[in-house]
RNA sequence: ACCGGGGUGGCGGAAUCGGUAGACGCUGGGGACUUAAAAUCCCUUGUCCGUAAGGACGUGCGGGUUCAAUUCCCGCCCUCGGUACCA
């Protein structure tokens, strides 16, 4: 035989590439028209400049589902843009002093170049990029739209405020010790004026369609569920104690969902960081309270609530009057207090809620039982407190006696009747702030008047540009960066004409990656975010890629965006997104050294393979290795590029797929990546193998096969047709790429097997065809370069990226025997040859023939068997001893 | 701390609805081919006992349900993601 020459992937890739673009593949129409349609949507990247792992895996398992949907029929829509905007290139820009206007461009057409090079199946007329003002003249626009019905609104937050920055800093640049990311200590919460989104007017409308998404993973549906947290409780009024009519406030409402335990209260509680403690405290506590509260904003929000920190509180020196009781109980500021949750206030109850325990203990607050926990055997009103079981009450007057759920109910309609209360729903979600004091982000587009106040742009004034970044110093400090451009600031008032000022805020990028996906739709369309018939034609996507980190936000978000647009008549879906996928991380190993930190980890890898342990090459000391997000500060990560330059595109991308299935993180492997490449290259020679048998073969032989050649055709179909059922299992309902890659593994394994890679087999040229273009259709969305060579070895018309799915021949599956699983006592024993269509009692009969079933049977009875056809036969005996 | 995941050989992982634990790949060991090397091919590789045949143990830890548990239930440990201004 002929020696075939390697396979050189950097040439033939780049001929396929060639071949895709040439024949406009991957580029899908307007609309799909009769023919169904499947929207595939890899959550898009940052542009940092370079491709990272992540990245790779990310649009690797996409590609998956893009070109696998066209071999199932679809057309399919498969964009890519940029996600430019934010902070990573705003702190770039301070330390660098480049415009990200052109620092963003040349990373994304870096990144690109690099994206290209994997060869995935984009349709890259679609590309969009944030930064833009074609872009996000669309955020404004939205802005606009929810702020003319009430959507948006300004309020007050609290943010991290560094005074030696003199700005307002991102929670990532504050650390635990309140040390901001320039080394100033003493980073406080601050509250300050910023627009917010009203999320929560949807918080029912998003609950609810969680019930629809079911083709999301279901831990996702529950970080969504308890992040949005609805609580049914109930309103409790308590009145101002003492007649102080001049009083800033007369009354405080509570947010309860125990309301039984209202006759247990012995004080009302408010969170320090809550503006209206103000109006409780009184000129002898004003001392007390203003330490108290400074000290919570130098405090952790996470440390402050955590079940383990002590409770702590103080006097306001106000009291309110007990609705049911007319008692006066305190006002209290509490450590662990919500402002933002609920009404901002609680009761405490310190016999039946452990934080209300420890601080009553804490302050030496009365604590009164209200619930006696059920009774067992002698009736025992006493439990350990705090107690919050289930029980009936006392020390409740006439509610004495009532159950839990009986008491709620009463004092619920007493409440009401009296009222001072009422039902009341509360939702762990809150509305989404999204003022940033920042530059690289959307101008928010509104005017402040003396005389006209607050005045939204027109629609026509849009896009409302961001000022050039020559004409500003960006610093990262002394707040707003938008504020020092005068010619940006000053203008008349859109209403009135007379001199105004702008709002320099601009929008968190969430805004951005809320809506993206539409706009791949339609990308230049000029009349609104997206082209209505395009929406109706396209949405909602159908698999939706991206980490799980965004589990909770972007995907809220993404949801109330889309609720949204239907409302404005853009589109006629309230769900994004069909199937959600979330990939896993990708990690490696990393070194540390205790003098020096963190080492490169590349050239220690070959140390590692030399098994020498691994030493600090400064010092010398024993390094200590670690598995972690590849990341630059860890100078573990692995250079994608010189995957592909090294390896090719194909093995890149199957060893990202095989190494773990999509959802669970990745360890990086150099070996796995020697492994992946063996069989890539032993697949080369097969599909080379199968060119010289097929150019050998007269075409015009008519003999009859012989018995061996009809032999090794049947074997050849069977293990084909069963690997075509199980990767097309894998593929289109499971999503386990990694086990359908084990399958053709194992189907070319098989094929070695069959000598088919070598020059004396004897199968026939229509089977060794048709391995060939079912081979290649199934490593079509997986490795889809060799693929093509397979495919064109195989005699496949066109390009298999342009092919149909094949169907399986369940014929060539037929097995005449299987092995059969016997147990004793759940205990395997045997395996057995059985015909494929063995029953209960024939299987019974050729278990016990068994001589190693017989020595663990021995003389004890057969008490029960238990047959499962085609897997198992379980004998259960009576146990020894 | 809270919410949501994860934990299986020397390593990555497989086991789809409670039914043969360890597919596939890596690593290690042995062999073939070669003047040699690379590449390739073949055998072998969970632990323990045993010359062997064979047996016992084994899916983070401790219990439970079942003829049968990696899978279901209860209680822990470790670890990763998120916690509202990183994206």
């Amino acid at each position: 035989m002929a020696q075939n020459p390697p396979y050189s992937p950097a040439q033939s890739e780049t001929h396929w590439q060639a071949a895709w673009a040439a024949a406009g593949c991957f580029a899908a129409p307007d609309d799909p028209g009769t023919q169904a349609k499947s929207y595939v949507l890899e959550m898009f990247p940052y542009p940092s400049g370079d491709l990272h792992m992540g990245h790779v895996r990310n649009y690797c398992i996409g590609d998956v589902f893009a070109r696998f949907a066209r071999l199932q029929g679809a057309c399919v829509l498969h964009p890519m843009g940029w996600d430019a905007l934010g902070l990573p290139a705003e702190n770039q820009a301070i330390l660098e002093q480049v415009a990200p206007q052109q620092r963003t461009p040349k990373n994304i057409a870096r990144m690109k170049q690099q994206l290209m090079r994997l060869g995935l199946a984009y349709d890259w007329k679609r590309e969009i990029a944030t930064y833009r003002p074609e872009y996000y003249r669309w955020n404004q626009w939205f802005f606009l739209q929810l702020y003319a019905r009430d959507l948006v609104y300004r309020r007050q937050s609290q943010v991290n405020f560094c005074s030696g920055c003199d700005t307002v800093l991102a929670n990532e640049q504050v650390n635990e010790a309140r040390v901001c990311w320039r080394g100033h200590p003493d980073v406080v919460k601050r509250s300050i004026g910023e627009w917010a989104f009203r999320i929560t007017a949807y918080a029912e409308a998003l609950l609810a369609g969680l019930d629809d998404l079911t083709q999301w993973p279901e831990r996702i549906l529950a970080q969504q569920r308890h992040w949005l947290g609805k609580s049914v409780g109930a309103g409790l009024r308590f009145a101002r104690a003492g007649n102080d009519a001049a009083a800033p406030a007369q009354e405080l409402e509570v947010f309860t969902t125990r309301l039984e335990t209202a006759m247990g209260a012995c004080a009302v509680l408010l969170a320090p960081d809550d503006p209206r403690h103000t109006d409780w405290v009184t000129p002898a506590q004003s001392a007390a309270v203003a330490s108290f509260v400074a000290r919570m904003q130098r405090t952790e929000r996470s440390a402050r609530l955590a079940e383990t920190a002590a409770k702590e509180g103080v006097f306001t020196g106000s009291s309110v009057l007990h609705p049911f009781t007319g008692a006066p109980l305190p006002v209290v500021l509490a450590n662990y207090v919500l402002a933002d949750y609920g009404s901002g206030a609680v009761m405490c109850v310190p016999a039946h809620d452990a934080r209300d325990h420890g601080l009553a203990q804490a302050m030496g607050l009365p604590v009164r039982q209200v619930v006696a926990p059920p009774a067992e055997g002698d009736a025992q009103d006493d439990a350990t407190l705090p107690y919050s079981g289930p029980g009936h009450l006392m020390n409740s007057g006439v509610y004495d006696g009532q159950r839990c759920e009986e008491a709620r109910a009463s004092m619920l309609q007493a409440a009401q009747a009296g009222g001072f209360g009422g039902p009341q729903t509360t939702w762990h979600l809150r509305d989404w702030g999204f003022s940033r004091q920042r530059y690289w982000g959307t101008p928010i587009p509104i005017v402040y008047c003396d005389a006209c106040g607050t005045v939204p742009l027109p629609l026509e004034a849009l896009p409302l540009e961001l000022p050039d970044f020559a004409d500003l110093k960006l610093t990262g400090t002394g707040g707003a960066p938008l504020r020092q451009i005068k010619a940006f600031t000053d203008v008349p008032c859109p209403t009135c004409g007379a001199a105004a000022t702008r709002e320099v805020d601009t929008m968190d990028t969430f805004v951005d990656s809320a809506w993206y996906f539409a706009r791949y739709l339609s990308p230049q369309h000029r009349e609104a975010p997206v082209d209505p018939a395009a929406a109706a034609a396209w949405l909602p996507v159908d698999v939706y890629v991206g980490g799980p980190e965004h589990a909770v936000m972007h995907l809220l978000y993404f949801r109330f965006f889309t609720r949204v647009m239907r409302q404005l008549g853009l589109c006629q879906t309230d769900e994004p997104v069909r199937t959600l996928i979330t990939q896993g991380m990708v990690n490696a190993p990393s070194y540390r050294c205790p003098n020096h930190g963190y080492v490169a980890a590349a050239p220690l890898r070959a140390a590692a393979a030399a098994k020498t342990p691994p030493s600090c090459p400064r010092c010398a000391q024993p390094l200590q290795v670690l598995v972690e997000k590849m990341s630059k500060s860890k100078l573990n990560g692995v250079d994608p590029l010189a995957l592909i330059d090294r390896y090719g595109a194909d093995t890149t991308r199957l060893y990202t797929l095989f190494a773990a299935p999509p959802e669970k993180d990745l360890e990086w492997d150099p070996n796995g990546v020697e492994g992946i490449s063996r069989f890539v290259n032993r697949l080369w020679r097969l599909i080379a193998a199968q060119e010289e048998a097929l150019n050998a073969a007269p075409s015009t032989a008519r003999e009859a096969p012989s018995p061996a050649a009809r032999e090794a055709d049947l074997r050849a179909r069977h293990l084909l047709h069963s690997t075509l059922q199980r990767v097309g299992d894998e593929l289109l309902r499971r999503h386990h790429f990694n086990t359908a890659i084990a399958a053709l593994m194992e189907l070319v394994n098989g094929l070695y097997a069959l000598q088919m890679h070598a020059s004396n087999c004897v199968m026939g040229t229509k089977v060794r065809r048709e391995v060939l273009q079912v081979c290649a259709a199934m490593l079509a969305p997986l490795a889809p370069h060799i693929a093509e060579s397979c495919w064109a070895v195989g005699g496949g018309e066109k390009l298999v990226a342009q092919a149909r799915w094949p169907a399986v021949d369940a014929q060539a599956l037929q097995a005449q025997t299987l092995t059969l699983a016997v147990q004793v006592n759940g205990k395997l024993r045997a395996q057995l040859q059985v015909p494929a269509d063995v029953d209960a009692a024939t299987a019974g009969r050729l278990a016990r023939a068994d001589a190693g079933v017989q020595r663990h049977v021995g003389e004890r009875p057969i008490l029960k068997e238990i047959f499962i056809p085609g897997r198992l036969l379980n004998l259960v005996v009576a146990r020894e001893g």
